[in-house]
Order: C-alpha cells, then sequence, then structure tokens
DNA sequence: TCCTTACTGCGTATCATGTACGCTAAATAG
DNA sequence: CTATTTAGCGTACATGATACGCAGTAAGGA
C-alpha cells in the first residue's frame, strides 16, 4: 500500500506503482518501454538506446516516455532487472557444486542474449525480481552446505563478481575484435615493434615463443576460459566449506 | 620509421607520432591533454571528461585537441595507459604466488587512485608502455613455474579479470552507496516488503537471519573479499600448476 | 629575402541527446 | 456539470562531439 517508503526504481521494477483513477487511458505502459529499449539494445548498441529513439519505435514522442520513467537512468535500472528473465529451475537434488556450476552457465547464456547487460553500472544488491531470483536460486543450491547465511550471501556475490567479471572482459575484448580485427591479427608483431626485451623481458620471451602470432576462435577460447575460472573459484569455495563446517559428508 | 603501420592508438601511446619540422611549435602537447583529463575524471568522474572541460582547463579551445588526439574514444584509451603508471618493481627472489599477490594489491592501489579507470570498456589486449609493464611483470614472476609461454598468458589474464572485476563491482557498488545510502540501509526491510517468502524461500530465510540489517565499512569489507576471492584464485592455479607440471619442487 | 608548404589554433556550424516546463485534452469523482 | 488528476506532446535549452575551413606561423627552398 503505502510504497511510498520503496525507492523509486524499485517499486518500478516490481510493478507496485498504483494505478491511477483519473485521466486518460495510458497508450503506453512501462512493459512496452522497456521491450522497446532492451530491442534497441540487444539489436544495436546499449550507446543507441536514446529516449527519442525508443519512443520512435513506439510511435509516441519523446516526452511522454517521462511519465512512466523518471530517468533514463531509472530505464537503464529496470531494462537490467528485465534482460535477465527468470533463471532456469535448479534441477532437483543436485550438489551444491553441480548446481553452482548449472547457475553460473545459466547466467552466461542469459546474458549472451543481452551483451550490453554486462556494461551497465551495478547499482546495488540485487533488487528487481528477476535479480533476486537468480539470487535466490545461488543461495537455495547452497543450503544444503550448513554455511552461516552470511557466508552463503558472499560465496554468492563472489560467484556474480566473478561471472560478470569475466563475461565483461569477455564481450569487450570481443567488440573491439569486431572494430578492428587487425589490431589482434597484427598484435605479435606490434609487440616486437614496440617492447623493448631489455625493458619488457618477459613478454618479449612470450612473443618469441609465438603466442600471439595466431588467434584462436573467440567464442571457443571464451568458453574454455569461462569455464576454466570458473572451476577455480569452485575449488576455492569447497575449501572454504570444508574449513568453516568440517570436511563434511 | 614507418609507424604507418602500427594502429593509431598505440602509436600514440607510445609516443612514436615524429615531430612535425614546419609549422608553429604546439602550444600543447599530448602528454598536457591526458594529464588535464585524468585530473578531471580524477576530482569527479569519468562522465565529467567532456572536450570542452579538458580544453578550458588547458586555456586552449575545445577543437584545438584534435590536433593531437583523433577522438575522445583515443584519448580514452590513452587515458587508460597514464593511469595506470609503472608498477614497483617486484621484490627479488619471491615465489611466484607471493609475486602475484604483490602485484594484484599494486593494481588495486593503482586503481585506486583512478577509480573511473574500471569504467572504461577494455578495447583489446595491453597493448600501451605502462600497461604493458604490468602484464610484463606478472608474466615474470611465472617464469619459475616452468608454464608454458601460454599458459602463463591464461593465467595472467585470468588474474587481470578477476582483478578488474573485483575492482569494478566495488566502485560502482561505493558509488550506489554514494548516490543513496537509503537504498543500503533499508534494503533488509525493503527485501521484507516485495520478497514472498513462497517465491523466494533462499532469500526470506536469509533476510530472516538478519544478514541484510546491518551494514559494514565499505572499504574494510572490499579489502577482505578482494583478498579472500584473490587467495581462491591462487589455490586455482596451484593445482593448475601442479597438473601441468607436476608437484613440483 | 621571399615564396611555398605544412602545420597549429580556433571560430563556426551541425547534429544528437537528456530533460524542464507548460499546454491541451481526456477520464473520473463529486 | 464541474473540478481534479493525469497522459501525451511541442517547445526550448543546455551540453556535447566533431566536421570544416580560415588565418597566422615557422621552416625549407629559391
Amino acid at each position: 500500500m503505502e510504497d511510498n517508503e520503496l525507492p523509486a526504481d524499485v517499486a518500478a521494477m516490481w510493478r507496485l506503482r498504483e494505478a491511477p483513477r483519473r485521466g486518460p487511458k495510458p497508450s503506453l505502459t512501462l512493459d512496452e518501454i522497456v521491450r522497446a529499449a532492451i530491442a534497441i539494445a540487444d539489436a544495436e548498441d546499449l550507446a543507441a538506446v536514446s529516449m527519442a529513439r525508443v519512443a520512435e519505435r513506439l510511435g509516441n514522442s519523446t516526452m511522454a516516455l517521462y511519465r512512466h520513467v523518471k530517468s533514463k537512468d531509472e530505464l537503464f535500472v529496470i531494462m537490467s532487472d528485465a534482460a535477465l528473465e527468470r533463471p532456469e529451475p535448479m534441477p532437483e537434488g543436485v550438489d551444491w557444486r553441480t548446481g553452482l556450476t548449472f547457475w553460473a552457465d545459466g547466467v552466461l547464456t542469459a546474458i549472451r542474449r543481452h551483451k550490453w547487460y554486462a556494461k551497465l553500472p551495478i547499482s546495488g544488491p540485487p533488487a528487481g525480481p528477476n535479480n533476486l531470483a537468480w539470487f535466490d536460486s545461488a543461495l537455495g543450491v547452497l543450503a544444503q552446505t550448513g554455511l552461516p547465511e552470511e557466508a552463503k550471501v558472499g560465496v554468492v556475490m563472489g560467484l556474480i563478481t566473478y561471472v560478470q567479471g569475466e563475461i565483461r572482459m569477455a564481450f569487450d575484448l570481443a567488440a573491439g575484435y569486431i572494430d578492428n580485427p587487425d589490431a589482434f591479427q597484427r598484435f605479435g608483431s606490434t609487440l616486437r615493434r614496440v617492447a623493448d626485451p631489455r625493458v619488457y623481458p618477459a613478454v618479449a620471451r612470450t612473443v618469441e615463443a609465438g603466442v600471439f602470432d595466431e588467434v584462436g576462435s573467440f567464442e571457443e577460447d571464451n568458453e574454455t576460459d569461462f569455464d576454466f575460472g570458473l572451476q577455480l573459484y569452485l575449488d576455492g569455495v569447497a575449501a572454504f566449506i570444508d574449513r568453516v563446517c568440517g570436511p563434511a559428508e
């Protein structure tokens, strides 16, 4: 009822604004606006999302949007929750490690559909319905570990950080690659030209070994790196659980 | 000589543009421009860096900058290399694990001085002189492991990903906290209001345990989280080294 | 010495963008 | 029927990136 105590963007994400009793019927809904903005960001780029473009796509004037959204930043926050959608339900009876791997792969898949997601600043703890569902899913699978609640939150936050960091870096690099593949192709020869072996001995050794001379497939490398790093992190979590709960069953 | 084969921004970072022989003496240098831009970003924000602001700070016109920099994006790339400065030299004779911890702390310290760094997109592999020096420093400390060159690169890239991801998340959260501390203070009560225990059972349990009701010091928590995650990652690297090289001396 | 040439700084103009403000018309409450 | 609330929208403005071309300057060549 009194959602006055809730932050405005949170109330918006949960669609808690009570329907107005008077005035003309809205010809626009928040959902349509968010969907249109997401469609533009998917097709082009986060930078391509301007209030004018969104409004145009909906056949409305730019300023009409401001009846439903306080600012562009608020739109971004709502977009970021909407883009994640709901996680696949966790398979029954999986152990925590399989569960978190499943979860991380799910995040990767979800964000692959909306590459701009990783560009948005994280403004706070997960407060929208979809974000919260993901959070709940990861916390739920840790229930079996017997970790204290606070430690579970720490582990999940760390996992979120790792996953988002990896994704962001991969997408940034991929974007750079698309912008000019030459820079990658020629990275080896660039280094040979510019990196004095006396100043950068370790880099020079690597260059001599030819590491930068052939370029693999991006998608494959990313998938491999992602899993590799994820398993590293989960190794650490396992050790942490042992330390806190004792080497359990 | 023929730096025509180098990408323009790389040439700029290494200051390889040959000095012009004719025409008026430049009253502006690339270094001054980059320094001014960094000063603005440090004092305010990356968003506060506009060509006009930078020029004003230097007592020049906006368009004069374009004689030294091809675009704002190029300025950002050059800024990002300049901001890192050189790493502290690695202490003599440290083992790889101590060395990488030292290295990661150094990155954290460097970026703390320029919080906007984590907001910049990574457009490619590290190609500027300072970035390369950091890269070299981390690679160098892995020489003792006997890993193949390519694996060293993988480990260092993973480390960079982790460190940057953690830093970015921490700074984003800190910015959100400054913008409105209330949202954090009231996060527990927000969740109680909005998160139906039947839909979000694990979150509800955590909320009931009071995890979100008290807020710790940001700086402390970050430092702890950073070291915790870093040691997890290094645990994984140790296992990886054992796997590839055999359980070495 | 003077002209040519390459170059710098800068004024102007253009276009995109976020958003404040206020008007008009619609829908409902009384 | 009237007052109130609210939606859409036109206008205006501030800010920002950057294309373009001019004017003046310094070096090279005559």
